[in-house]
RNA sequence: GGCGAGUUCGUCUAGUCGGCCUAGGACGUCAGGUUUUCAUCCUGAAGAUCAGGAGUUCGAAUCUCCUACUCGCUACCA
């Protein structure tokens, strides 16, 4: 059978980098085994619905290249794939596990269940409602049937609680921690339905894997606490249990906590893969796309933090991991997301592309200079310095020069750089340039370099200042491929003005 | 507090059933080389007594036990 996998973010914010890492996993085991991936959105939380999260979620995964074959925004035959769209499906399964005896009612409002843990908490101890507490508490295991009846009837807040059996080890195999053993006497009865007429996440989530027919559930690891509880579910309902595998954390980059919005603020990169503005706080957090991270590169890096494909080869296209990739080989451990690395990535994948392919990421730049250059030029500008680019935003500090005249000289440069006499050597040297017809770089070089023999000049001195009035600083990539580029008419007007600005 | 999971260079990790590990690779760092310059690139180096302890064994990073530390969960949130 092919297995059906699903990633089922909840809308109340931006997609986590560490959602979109288990959500990579799922999509390239459903591609490596021919299986199903489908996107289901868990909305039963409406308090923290939060507006265009869902619509950000599909953005970014087109973004990444991640494809969803069944869900939100494509559809399927195990449809609807909101959850709150589903509202009506999951009272009827609660009632079940009531009439089953493996839940029941429970009136205890929020209040008392405070008081509750407070008294508890004066004595040290902590209140767990379960099955030491459960006979003390308003349900429909101490209330009689009548009364149970009356208040459902009348309409009383209510909820359904999971109700466990009493001192039984539920056995949970995980296929990357193997066994995970624990006694029902140390997990509390968990709320399944709401008062709010909504299922929990655990109820709606067993409910919807087994209807949406999901094999596997791989996720983060914050949810093997829950898993007994998701493998009592299934056992409740006469159900088979998809096969579990969760997912080592994403830990921030200094210290060992998992990695949150705030660790991107603080340490200068991104948490999510798009920039997302909060409409009601007005914040905005800084996306990977817009920092100028190649899709490619984010994907690569981030599969890479708690997964190897058992050999030294780091650099992986999408379809390689797809060939590559398998659970077993998913480490244990918490990931230290690494700044370095996912530059050092993305500086990988720049260079992998062709000028062409890169052109459209520097289109907007271009345009805010208002550079209006052929894509010829522009392409020729990217060869020569895309080696220097970590950042596609780099592109722009690292080409300026090619589309506009440098205003200003770097005054290091120029103090080491520019002497008594620079500028007459210059305007030789520009005129030996405008000398040469049809203009040849290979010419141009030899010219110069004979000049400087010549007149045993120092070349250090005689290039790095032809260099700073036509770049403006002492760096960028070899001085005769800029002024071939850059044409010789161009040359002649920023060495004249250069000799003119700098002498005075 | 309770429960669960984890623990190999600064970081990501290799290390399938104990011997080929005097622990390999990558990022980062440092040093050389290339470059008229900067960046790239190339070469090399430093860097983990495998969390600590005890045991099993001819032999343990790899097996067992104990301890420590870290993280996660402990909501009518997911």
């Amino acid at each position: 059978m092919n297995p059906r996998v699903r990633f089922a973010p909840s809308p109340t914010g931006p997609l986590h980098i560490g959602g979109v890492r288990t959500a990579l996993y799922n999509y390239l085991f459903a591609k490596k085994n021919n299986g199903t991936l489908l996107l289901r959105i868990e909305d039963t939380d409406q308090t923290r619905f939060v507006e265009g999260a869902e619509a950000y979620i599909i953005e970014a995964f087109q973004w990444l290249g991640i494809t969803f074959d069944e869900g939100v925004g494509i559809g399927g035959e195990y449809g609807p794939y909101r959850q709150s769209e589903r509202k009506a499906l999951y009272k009827p399964y609660a009632e079940q596990l009531v009439r089953d005896g493996w839940a029941y009612y429970a009136f205890d409002t929020p209040e008392e269940l405070d008081a509750k843990r407070k008294e508890a908490e004066s004595q040290k101890k902590t209140f767990q409602y379960d099955a030491n507490t459960r006979s003390e508490m308003v349900n429909s295991l101490t209330l009689p049937a009548e009364e149970v009846k009356r208040r459902l009837e009348a309409g009383d807040h209510f909820v359904v609680r999971f109700k466990y059996p009493a001192n039984t080890d539920i056995h949970v195999q995980d296929l990357i921690r193997g066994e995970v053993v624990i006694n029902s006497n140390l997990l509390d009865d968990k709320v399944l339905y709401k008062s709010d007429g909504m299922p929990t996440y655990h109820l709606a989530n067993i409910v919807d894997d087994h209807l949406m027919k999901i094999t596997h559930v791989i996720r983060g690891e914050e949810w093997l606490p829950s898993a007994p509880l998701h493998v009592m579910l299934y056992k409740a309902f006469g159900w088979d249990a998809p096969q579990f595998a969760h997912l080592p954390l994403l830990l921030k980059p200094d210290g060992n906590g998992k990695l949150s919005k705030r660790d991107g603020d603080r340490l200068g990169f991104p948490v999510f893969p798009l920039q997302w503005h909060d409409p009601k706080s007005g914040e905005t957090s800084s996306g990977y796309r817009e920092s100028g991270y190649l899709p490619e590169a984010v994907v690569n890096m981030l599969v890479l933090l708690g997964w190897n494909p058992g050999n030294d080869q780091e650099l992986m296209t999408m379809n390689e991991l797809i060939n590559l990739f398998s659970i077993d080989k998913i480490s244990k451990a918490g990931a230290k997301f690494s700044l370095d690395k996912a530059k050092w990535f993305n500086h990988e994948y720049i260079l992998g592309k062709s000028a062409a392919e890169l052109h459209p990421y520097f289109t907007p730049a271009l345009e805010a200079h208002g550079v209006h250059c052929s894509d010829e030029y522009v392409e020729k500008v990217i060869d020569l310095v895309k080696d220097r680019l970590n950042f596609t935003g780099d592109f722009w500090e690292q080409a300026c020069y090619f589309f506009e005249a440098p205003t200003e000289y770097d005054p290091q440069a120029l103090k080491k750089r520019w002497k008594e006499g620079t500028g007459e050597k210059l305007r030789v040297i520009d005129q030996m340039l405008q000398d040469i017809k049809p203009f040849d770089k290979d010419k141009a070089h030899d010219n110069v370099m004979k000049y400087i023999q010549d007149n045993e000049l120092n070349m250090g001195q005689v290039l790095n200042s032809l260099r700073i009035a036509l770049v403006g600083t002492a760096r960028g990539p070899e001085l005769f491929s800029i002024i071939e580029l850059m044409g010789v008419d161009e040359v002649h007007r920023r060495v004249e003005r250069a000799v003119e600005v700098v002498n005075l």
